[in-house]
RNA sequence: GGACGAUUAGCUCAGUUGGCAGAGCACCGGCCUCACAUGCCGGGGGUCACUGGUUCAAGUCCAGUAUCGUCCA
């Protein structure tokens, strides 16, 4: 498929030669038809290694990483839009002469993946440890090799460009290596350390969580007031008493003053229990009776409490969600359940004040929605403060930009609070966390290399059985995936990359993570940009979930409407502020159409290239329609590049929208059209067909990156140069120059036509009627109305004369266009009560804007202190209304 | 409780440095005009949430109020 053009050209290979205008040839059909486009160039695009990028290519580098999705996972909505955004980036660089990159891959997803995995052997029967280890591990990677993939299809259908050679798994072993390099290395800084603290625990998963991970849901619950001694206090989990080790006043609170510092024997259901009162500053008076029940084994809160008073831990919930053996008489029990029997104990020894019905948010598992038990527990934690500073500063002089800005602040708000990260997970999915146990000598090795006995007592050693968190290797993903720790030649090329491009749900999670760890870790910040988009909502604006059942399967929506029209829906709704995106069949109805009328226009113009020479140009015959449109595209090639360079995707796809239906279409082609059918010279013929085809071509080139597949498919029936429009040069933005008569011909001609139809609409007259139009110019306005009166009669189906000393015929309706009069003839067509009522509502308008800018300009401090051209320009538009109104005034009087 | 955001046409939303309020859809009227009815032509529709302030000038800047939303606790 090499390059077409030259002399002598014929359009479309498998077209005959047919004169004159036709209704376009037979092999192109009237609709565009997505499915059948879009599979033929795929293929052919990766097939020709367009998206493959090198690191010894010599242009400028540009790389994006994609948010790796889950290997077993499969294409929402979300994806959609984030991989959207991406590959109109990359395509836009890559036409514009960049070493573009975008690299793909996915992520192991430990928890969610393992909860799949959990779930198919339940309903087998079976439970992970009937596997063992070994056996579970090849379950699940069973798994990976079944569904891993279909997500990789599915991004490829919606076109992402991604150079797929380098296709990266967090487990695979290049990143696995990864992994425990960054480990070994922080915990050799000191940055990694083992601790006893209150975690996330969940019963269901078996695992711990970390803070971000635990979603908060509102839940109706009971607020029960226990009579504590000579204390009454609330509390939504009365089955932790059991393990209250503690009372807790504030410090300024006089009520209680009196007990601070006592040791309390409490009559309780099992006995009774000793606490100590203590004041702290994290108690609010002001809730329930302003004393609260500490439990430290069982709420964060009271474990910071009880840090700070030395109060014992009593754990007396298990890992397992049951009451442990220091539960007494309820060991065993369900949490839950020990909840009511605890109450109903409580009540019969008369123990209970009160019951009140209480809403409060609880802590889920973000993937098994099982409600999370606050456990004490060793865990793995990173010390990310440091790392948090130097990626705060970073995000704060600009070596890091968040767009848009507002979640700058979500970024450094975040960073500027953080909390150890808990890194370990109770996960048999996952990278093993690198550290031996010599239990002998209860020492602990971390190695980058596995180890075989222990390196000081040569004793038997036994590995570490938790997993890293999967945010662990994710956080590593910009650098993992360019080949570090390997000083390697794509490293050095690409990190750090251009851009991350990612939903605000992971801004923390992931985006901050990556800042932290590319800094510490590869030396620089792994993203100059950081892109947040919103969520994807249904068209009532509630977040899709499967729950909800009003999920959309962005599949579906590919399948009916076509891959170009769901990434121009998504690219046109991505606000610049932070707003989600309601997707609705109204918006892919309207990006379709919009494909629908590029095909046809691209079919009028394919359909109307006979004897059209590439080569000529515009053979001198070019018309001022001609330069208008150019001029036009000029413009919109600098706002769409502008949009783009700030990711302003809505921007960039309303002005090509605008460009390609109302300019191009609505205005260049009806006019194009005169001047094919009719021509006035050959060289015009010829200048037509010219502008026509290379206004088509490079429109097509600046709309590849949103609409890659319809873009293409009519770049290559077009004339042009080069073998794909993928790898086509991106429009260049050009300085428009002034052009005087192109303006005259906007204002004068398409405002005659307008001007006509208006008055034929409002009249209610048939399109088909031809009106009888005189033309009365003003001055110089003569020779550009004689010039094109062709042109207006064409489009404004009208019979024009043009007569500088014309009278206002009987019974006709004015238009007013610039300095210049139209006088419509409306004799026998339609009633004169239509016109009088048209033009009394002109001029109450035009009186309104008189009576507004004459108070504007009544007023000396206006004209005094505003700047001399708005006071120019209120002055014209003054004089222009005044005109306007006097010549309405008098058409109303000739009616009459 | 704290932080952030939103409030503009019937709906969904733009509106960048303060200078004549916009789009798409929906609606109304007329058209199957030789690229397209997934279309063409025309039209109606807004006290820019509210109250004050700054300014010659406020949808835009400032303060407050109300309502809704998101995140954090």
């Amino acid at each position: 498929m090499g390059s077409r053009g030259g002399p002598g050209f014929t359009p479309g290979p498998e077209r005959g030669g047919r004169g004159g205008p036709v209704s376009g040839p037979p092999q192109i059909p009237d609709r565009y038809e997505p499915a059948a486009v879009e599979a033929r160039w795929y293929p052919e695009w990766e097939k020709r290694g367009y998206f493959n990028a090198e690191a010894d290519d010599p242009r400028p580098p540009y790389c994006i990483v994609i948010p790796p999705p889950n290997v077993t996972g499969s294409l929402h909505m979300g994806h959609a839009l984030v991989n959207t955004l991406q590959d109109v980036l990359i395509r836009m660089k890559r036409m514009d002469g960049f070493n573009a990159l975008w690299l793909p891959g996915t992520d192991h997803a430990g928890i969610a993946t393992q909860y799949v995995v959990e779930r198919q052997l339940a309903a087998e029967g079976k439970r992970k440890e009937d596997l063992g280890y070994d056996g579970f591990l090849t379950r699940v990677l069973q798994w990976k090799d079944e569904s891993g993939g279909t997500i990789i299809r599915q991004l490829k259908r919606l076109g992402a460009s991604c150079d797929w050679r380098r296709e990266r798994f967090t487990m695979d072993p290049g990143l696995s290596r990864a992994v425990r390099e960054a480990f070994v290395r922080l915990y050799d800084e000191g940055l990694i350390y083992r601790d006893d603290y209150i975690v996330n625990w969940c019963p269901r998963c078996q695992t711990v969580l970390a803070d971000l991970e635990v979603e908060r849901e509102d839940r109706d619950a009971e607020f029960v007031y226990i009579k504590y001694g000579p204390l009454t206090l609330g509390t939504v989990r009365p089955e932790t008493k059991l393990g209250d080790t503690g009372l807790a006043v504030h410090p300024g609170d006089a009520r209680y003053a009196q007990y601070v510092g006592q040791t309390l024997e409490i009559p309780s259901v099992d006995g009774t229990i000793s606490v100590k009162v203590v004041a702290d500053e994290a108690v609010d008076p002001e809730f329930g009776t302003g004393v609260i029940k500490v439990t430290p084994g069982h709420d964060p809160t009271d474990f910071e409490i009880g840090r700070r008073h030395g109060l014992p831990i009593r754990t007396v919930i298990g890992f397992d969600g049951k009451m442990t053996a220091a539960a007494g008489k309820y060991a065993g029990m369900d949490r839950f359940e020990t909840r009511k029997k605890i109450v109903e104990d409580m009540q019969a020894l008369g123990l209970i004040d009160r019951i009140e019905p209480y809403r409060h948010a609880v802590g889920v598992c973000y993937r098994c929605k099982t409600v999370v038990e606050p456990l004490v527990s060793k865990q793995w934690y990173v010390n990310v403060k440091p790392l948090a500073e130097a990626a705060d500063a970073a995000a704060g002089d600009g070596r890091i930009t968040v767009l848009p800005s507002n979640w700058a602040k979500v970024f450094h708000h975040w960073m500027a609070n953080i909390r150890p990260w808990c890194v370990s997970r109770q996960l048999w999915w996952g990278h093993r966390i690198p550290a031996w146990y010599c239990d002998r000598e209860e020492k602990v090795f971390v190695s980058r290399t596995d180890l075989a006995s222990c390196p000081s007592c040569q004793g038997a050693l036994r590995q570490e059985t938790d997993v890293l968190d999967t945010w662990f290797s994710s956080g590593l993903w910009p650098f993992s995936t360019l080949g570090w720790p390997e000083d390697t030649q794509d490293l050095r090329t690409f990190y750090p990359t251009a851009v991350l491009v990612t939903g605000y749900d992971i801004l923390t999670f992931w985006v901050a993570r990556m800042a932290m760890l590319g800094m510490r870790l590869a030396g620089d910040v792994p993203f100059r940009d950081v892109y947040i988009h919103t969520l994807v909502r249904d068209p009532e604006g509630q977040k899709m979930s499967k729950t909800k059942g009003n999920v959309v399967d962005p599949l579906d929506l590919l399948d009916k409407y076509g891959t170009d029209a769901l990434r121009f829906m998504l690219a046109s709704m991505v606000m610049p502020a932070a707003r989600d995106i309601r997707v609705s069949d109204d918006r892919l109805e309207g990006a379709r159409n919009f494909a629908n009328k590029l095909w046809n226009a691209a079919r009028l113009v394919l359909s109307n290239l006979d004897g059209y020479d590439p080569g000529a140009g515009t053979a001198g015959g070019e018309s001022v329609a001609d330069r208008w449109i150019r001029d036009r595209l000029a413009t919109t090639v600098t706002e769409v590049r502008e949009a783009l360079e700030k990711y302003r995707f809505n921007d960039a796809a309303s002005s090509l929208y605008q460009f390609v239906w109302s300019d191009y279409c609505d205005w260049y082609l009806e006019i194009a059209k005169r001047s094919l059918y009719r021509p006035e010279s050959p060289a015009a013929r010829q200048a037509t067909q010219h502008t026509l085809v290379t206004v088509l071509e490079e429109t097509l080139r600046l709309l590849h990156p949103l609409m890659p597949f319809i873009t293409e498919e009519i770049w290559q029936r077009l004339p042009h140069e080069g073998d794909s429009i993928m790898i086509a040069p991106y429009p260049k933005a050009a300085a428009v120059a002034a052009d005087p008569e192109a303006d005259r011909f906007v204002t004068l001609v398409m405002g005659a036509i307008t001007a006509i139809r208006t008055i034929r609409g409002e009249m209610r007259i048939s399109p088909a009627t031809t009106l009888n139009v005189t033309v009365k110019p003003h001055g110089s306005d003569t020779a550009t109305f004689t010039q094109h009166r062709a042109l207006v009669e064409g489009l404004a189906r009208a019979s024009v004369a043009v007569d500088a000393a014309a009278t206002r015929p009987k019974g006709s309706a004015l238009g007013v266009v610039g300095a210049s009069e139209l006088y419509v003839a409306l004799a026998g067509v339609v009633d004169v009560a239509a016109e009088r009522q048209r033009l009394q509502k002109e001029i109450k308008r035009a009186a309104d804007t008189i009576g507004f800018t004459r108070g504007k300009l009544g007023r000396p401090d206006f004209v005094d202190r505003a700047p001399a051209e708005i006071v120019e320009k209120e002055r014209d538009k003054l004089a222009e209304q005044e005109a306007l109104h006097a010549k309405l005034l008098a058409s109303l009087a000739w009616l009459d």
